[in-house]
Formats: structure tokens, C-alpha cells, sequence
DNA sequence: TCAAACTTTGCAATAGTGTTGCATCCAATT
DNA sequence: AATTGGATGCAACACTATTGCAAAGTTTGA
């Protein structure tokens, strides 16, 4: 994505657009998936684990990307629509866990159905994660 | 719990019943919330972690357990019910985790809804955890 | 009953993820 | 140019998860 473009992604989110974010952030539109701190570490290998780590948690903090916690006990981030807000619940949608190769995607249209919770219990959000095989393992 | 009961609910899941074992099986049924490790090793001080670790591990590959995975980034163990094969969609159902006081808890009636997923995609099991405060924290 | 075979437990060590403190660098502002 | 504040890099550390191996305990069968 172009680099004007991506300092816009930034400031819309009210995040300093400095050289590194710009290259994470584009790297994270590339791939269609939710990625850990190791998944950048293996490609920003000049860089230091420090400050992707705290990349990933101001892009977290503002509400760029979103966690999501699978099978993988590692915790991914992925990118939030422009329009989301991450509100409960209508920001709120599943995601899909590969056993084979480990990735996660969003399921973005898959959104969270209204729930019956017990006396004076408050949702605020959801981590919804389907685990399966998905297409292109299941060859 | 008495001691034949234990026994009994850990030979009907094919795991040789040793005292250790019904200890921790004990301390399962009577904290009704998810478990992490740390949560037996504060219990159980004088037995070390690797039997602890490896006895929730004998206990989810037996099926009398199911891991969970929510906010607080470790890996916790629910007792499953004695009918609960752990098989996708019946056995799957939500929980709620409170972000005040770090518990987690199944919530068995709130089963998971039919999903409709991309082609090719192979369902076979369900992590999905609602977030928020708990009615002990509500106050 | 005893020995062999197997399972469980404890100890030690290690890998991996997540996190923080501090110094340095860089960029924006005056 | 000097000041200020935020970003980055380095080092160190905490905690969770995991494995190898030896010791202890249990079961089985001669």
C-alpha cells in the first residue's frame, strides 16, 4: 500500500505514523491472517522483538487491530475494519483456527449471536474461535 | 467427593485413578471454574509442577477436561460433564471470563450456533469465551 | 513371592512468550 | 539551536509451558 495511505490508516487511529509502523502495519494488511510477535520477528529481523511488541500493543490500545486468543496459546493480532470500533457486540465476530497449519483468520461476516447470560453478568466483548482444517489443508 | 466416586469417574475415562490424581480430580469438581496450572500449584505446594502439568495433560487427552483460552493468556482446564464426548457442535458451549477477577467459567447451557463457513472449511471443535464482569464484580 | 515390565512422580534444565527499565535516538516545536 | 516528548534498541527478567532422565511405585506373570 502506498505510503501516504497507510500514514492516513495511522492518524485516523490517532497513531504517530513513524517508518516502522508504517512497514508492520503494511505488513499486517498484506497477510489476510491474525499474526503473534514471532510471525513479525521472522520478518523483521533487524528489528527489535521490543519494539515490534509495543507496535503491536499501541496498535492494540488504539484500536487498529484486535486480539484474538487460539488453540496456538499464542496471543494474534488482526487487523480491525476501518469501520470497527470494537464494541459488543456488533464488532464482535469469529475467527477460524487451522490445527494444521496454525493460522488464524477472520471470519468477519460470522458475527456473534445475541446471548442469555446468567443474573448480572456483563459481556463487553467476545473471543470467538472455530478450530477446524481449512481449505487449504483439507486437500 | 469420596474416594470410590473419584475412581470411579477416572476409570470410566481410562485413567489409572492414583492419588494424586483424585486429589486433583477432587479439586476440580469443587471449584466450579476453569483451571490453569499456577491455580494447582498454589494448592498443591508440596507436589511438583510437572506432575500437575502432566496430569492435566493425561486428564484432557482422556477427554475429562477441555481447554480454554481467553484473555488472560493462560491455557485453563474445565471439567467436562460426565455425558461430554468433547464432540463438535453438541459438546461445544461458551464461557464467560471476567475481566475483573481473572475467572472463567463454563457456561454449559450456551451452546454454539450452526455457522455457516467458507467452502472447504472443516469444523471440529470451538474456543468461544465472552468477556466482560461477573456478578461478584458488578457490585 | 519375587522379578520384570510398565507407569507415575520428582528434579533439573530449557524454550518460548510476554514484559519492563533505562539509555539513546529522532522528530516536532519553539 | 535548544528543549521536549515520543520511539526505538538493548538488556534483563518473569512466567508459562515443556522435555529428559532418574527414582519410586504399581501391576503382572512366572
Amino acid at each position: 500500500m502506498e505510503k501516504t495511505k497507510l500514514e492516513q490508516k495511522l492518524k485516523a487511529r490517532r497513531i504517530q505514523p513513524t517508518a516502522m509502523r508504517m512497514l508492520i502495519l503494511d505488513f499486517l494488511i498484506r497477510h489476510n491472517e491474525a499474526l503473534g510477535l514471532s510471525d513479525l520477528e521472522d520478518h523483521f529481523t533487524r528489528s527489535d522483538r521490543t519494539t515490534l511488541y509495543r507496535t503491536l500493543k499501541t496498535f492494540h490500545d488504539k484500536g487498529m487491530v484486535h486480539e484474538i486468543h487460539d488453540e496456538s496459546g499464542i496471543t494474534k493480532y488482526a487487523l480491525c475494519s476501518d469501520e470497527c470500533n470494537c464494541t459488543y457486540p456488533n464488532d464482535m465476530h469469529a475467527h477460524f483456527y487451522c490445527l494444521e497449519c496454525d493460522k488464524t483468520l477472520c471470519l468477519t461476516e460470522l458475527t456473534v449471536p445475541p446471548v442469555d447470560l446468567p443474573e448480572n453478568y456483563q459481556p463487553s466483548s467476545v473471543n470467538y474461535v472455530i478450530n477446524g482444517t481449512c481449505s487449504a489443508c483439507a486437500s
